[in-house]
Formats: structure tokens, C-alpha cells, sequence
DNA sequence: ATTTTATTTATAATAATTACAAATTTATAA
DNA sequence: TTATAAATTTGTAATTATTATAAATAAAAT
């Protein structure tokens, strides 16, 4: 949900070249509703790079993450990183029997950076609000 | 900052042994301050029992964890994933270049469960509250 | 005591991520 | 344009955190 112009835009003024496999993963990102891992932005773009690398991925992805421009959300009980490409401020929810996320809109959450921000002195380049648990469905399954 | 007591009965209500290594690993929980990852609880953990096993403090953890006794905070910078003792609502802030993890108290957070809950008709087991960025000492090395 | 069950241990296997050097592409400038 | 320099991608190897497994041990139950 941040979209590609800011992506691409925050690579630039990064000094960094603005190179066909950065374009096509930062596209991906704009417009991808989901988490996605390294892994799998590497599948879904490797029918139009037949030569792509993973390491090419996940160099992007962490540019982008000390940039600010996306967030790293860590694993949600697969053994993956999950990257999500929405910095607004929002609550991720996590299965730790399925493994699905999903967004949660949050008042609270809006206010957690300038809160942080002003106790800290930090630069905050990203966050991880992700709780887990079950969801209702897994929850009748057990 | 959960107690030992919290954790120990936690393990024998899901019907788990209480065996001098669970024992030893929720004390060491209980009354760390910080962010212990399994090697650093292993480390510490060695001098008393000579032949533990990283197996052990891996399947300890990931038990706490699925009974939202302790959180699973993930990475931060590192790349080993850190444990919180404490379930209380609170944000964790990482130093993306030194990799320090500090606690910040928040107003808002403490609120984030109920809304979570009642948004989704998920039953949570854990948090993970990290926000990321640059420490005041780092920013002016940089 | 004996049997059963759970747990720990030690080690091997897995797999995500990172490092690295060669090949390629892009930018710069003569 | 052509040549040169710098950045990037690629392919593969190396690393390492974590998990799986089977044997050994300890605890509980009969």
C-alpha cells in the first residue's frame, strides 16, 4: 500500500540506480495486499527474469527496510521473513497454526510513533506490531 | 518480568514435567531484564548443567511461547530471534546498528489487546511490539 | 521392581540468509 | 561514440540458526 512511486523515489534519493529488477520488485510490493517473503517475490518474478537471483531480492527488500520505505515483520511461525510493503500505522494478525496474516486497523496504533518518538530520541525507520495467536477457525479445530 | 511461579505453573497446567532445566530456564527468564535469545540462555545456562542441550531451550521457548506465557520478538538486526519475559503490554525498540533492545512504557498499547480481540474473534497468545530504528548514539555516528 | 511415558541429549539434517567473485549493466566523460 | 569507471546482478558456495531424530536418561505409574 505504499506505492511505487515512493519506493522507487526513496531508492533514488538513496543514490541508488533505478534498475529493471528494483522496479519490477518494488511494483510487486505496491501492489501486493499480502506479506510477502523473499522467497516468494522471487517466484512470482521469475517468469519475466528467467536470470534472477534471490540475493538480488533480498538485497532490495533490506535497502528498502533501512530505508524506512517497508517493514520487516520477522516470521510468523513458518521460518520465513515476512515483509510488509503498508508502513501506515496497523496491527498484523498472525495464526500460529495456518500461518495467514492479516490487517487489522487500530486508533491506538496512530499515536504509538510520536509517543515513541518523543520518549526515545530515536530515529524510527520501521515497525513490527504483529500479534499472534489462533484464529476462529483453527480455534474450533482444536 | 512475568515470575517464575507464572511460567513453572503455566508448564504443569498444560501437563508438562517440571524438570531441572524447565526450572533453571524459567528462573532465568523470569529475572532477566533483557531480550535473551536460545544461545544466550544456553551460555548462561551451561556452567550448571554441563550437558544441556540446545534442543532443550529451543522446545522450552517454543512452549512458553504457544502458551502465550512468554513473547517471540524475532529478530532485530541480528539475526537470532529474541525472547520477551515480559507479557505485559509494552514496546520494544531495537537499534538497528548496535542491536540493543530497550523497553518504552505505552499508554496506547495497553489497549491494543481488547481492540485486537474483539476486531478479529482471534484468542491472542503473544505480542510482538518492535519498533526499529536508530539509537541517539548511533544517529551521531552516522 | 518393572513397565510405561516423557524428557534430555547429541548429532545430523534442513533451509533461510549472507558472502563473494565473476559477469553484466549502467553511468560518466573524453 | 568509445573507453573507462562504478554499481549491480548473478550463480554458487558458505554460514548458521533452527529443527528433526533416535538413543539414552529420568520420572511416573502400576
Amino acid at each position: 500500500m505504499s506505492d511505487f512511486e515512493t519506493l522507487s523515489t526513496t531508492l533514488q534519493h538513496a543514490g541508488m540506480r533505478i534498475t529493471p529488477q528494483r522496479v519490477a520488485i518494488c511494483k510487486l510490493l505496491a501492489e501486493s495486499e499480502e506479506h510477502p517473503t523473499a522467497a516468494m517475490i522471487y517466484e512470482e518474478l521469475k517468469p519475466q527474469f528467467t536470470s534472477l537471483s534471490l540475493a538480488t531480492v533480498y538485497n532490495t527488500l533490506d535497502t528498502l527496510v533501512s530505508l524506512g520505505a517497508i517493514n520487516i515483520l520477522g516470521s510468523a511461525g513458518d521460518d520465513t521473513v515476512h515483509y510488509d510493503p503498508d508502513t501506515e500505522p496497523h496491527v498484523n494478525l498472525a495464526c500460529l497454526s495456518c500461518n495467514k496474516i492479516v490487517d487489522i486497523p487500530s486508533q491506538h496504533v496512530l499515536h504509538l510513533d510520536a509517543e515513541i518518538t518523543e520518549a526515545s530520541g530515536y530515529k524510527l525507520l520501521g515497525a513490527r506490531v504483529l500479534y499472534y495467536g489462533l484464529c476462529p477457525d483453527c480455534q474450533l479445530k482444536s
